[in-house]
DNA sequence: CTGCTGCTTCGACATGTGTCTATCTTGACT
DNA sequence: AGTCAAGATAGACACATGTCGAAGCAGCAG
């Protein structure tokens, strides 16, 4: 596990905040990527109990709180995980999951508005 | 124009940063919307024209950088619009643009991440 | 080895989405 | 009025995506 993740373009550093400059087609593709991994709002809940779990979470434990079945799950966290936004490991029988920071931190700076300069 | 704009759950406030609580799903929902709005490689980059400009935009002064049609370019246009993130208004010929940056900033902060407590 | 459990992968299907061309609306200018 | 230009809307179509049930693949326990 953990390993077909793609190669993230912007690997640590970033672009500027889309309201300081715009983005020129390469960079909007890779952020589209990233935004598209977090427009369902199923990944989008699952995003949130596993990054604010503070640790990893077990798959067995994120199940149940879904009205859907479980390939479905399995589905969107392969989403997450692709677009580099989660991580996982199997352990015995279980699978955990764990947040990556770094890649969400990405996100918010580029949707980051800048302070109006009140001068 | 500028009328029919969805209702915003969360008008104003937010609710706390992915990294920090669980959505609920109607929080979710909302979520996934406003992210969906900015999963498209043309939508992220009209948004980050629209946002960097410092003012607002002609649509004239938009399509020439797309090598789509004009009314795809009007379509994702409504698309942002609808999701809150810009507003237009129609002088004279010409159609103008500006964002809002509420909302984005509304975006950025359920993604932030908290600084790690170093204690 | 056999079975059981947790999770992923596969294949199929309905629905959504991006794109185009054609058409309409609005306003400006003769 | 008539004409032109800028954008928006409508309708059609190919392709992407979310969902499910069935099957597959580890690991553990007898």
């Amino acid at each position: 596990m953990s390993k077909q993740q793609i190669p993230l373009l912007s690997s640590g550093g970033c672009c500027a905040p889309i309201s300081v400059a715009a983005l020129n087609p390469a960079q909007a593709a890779e952020g589209a990527a990233a935004f598209k991994a977090l427009s369902d709002p199923i990944r989008l809940r699952l995003m949130s109990i596993i990054a604010s779990a503070g640790d990893e979470v077990c798959v067995c434990d994120i199940t149940p709180h879904f009205d859907v079945s479980g390939p479905t799950i399995s589905h969107h966290l392969k989403v997450l995980r692709e677009a580099g936004l989660v991580d996982c490991e199997r352990r015995g029988t279980w699978v955990y999951y764990w947040p990556m920071p770094e890649r969400l931190q990405w996100i918010s700076a580029l949707l980051s508005v800048p302070e109006p300069v009140t001068s």
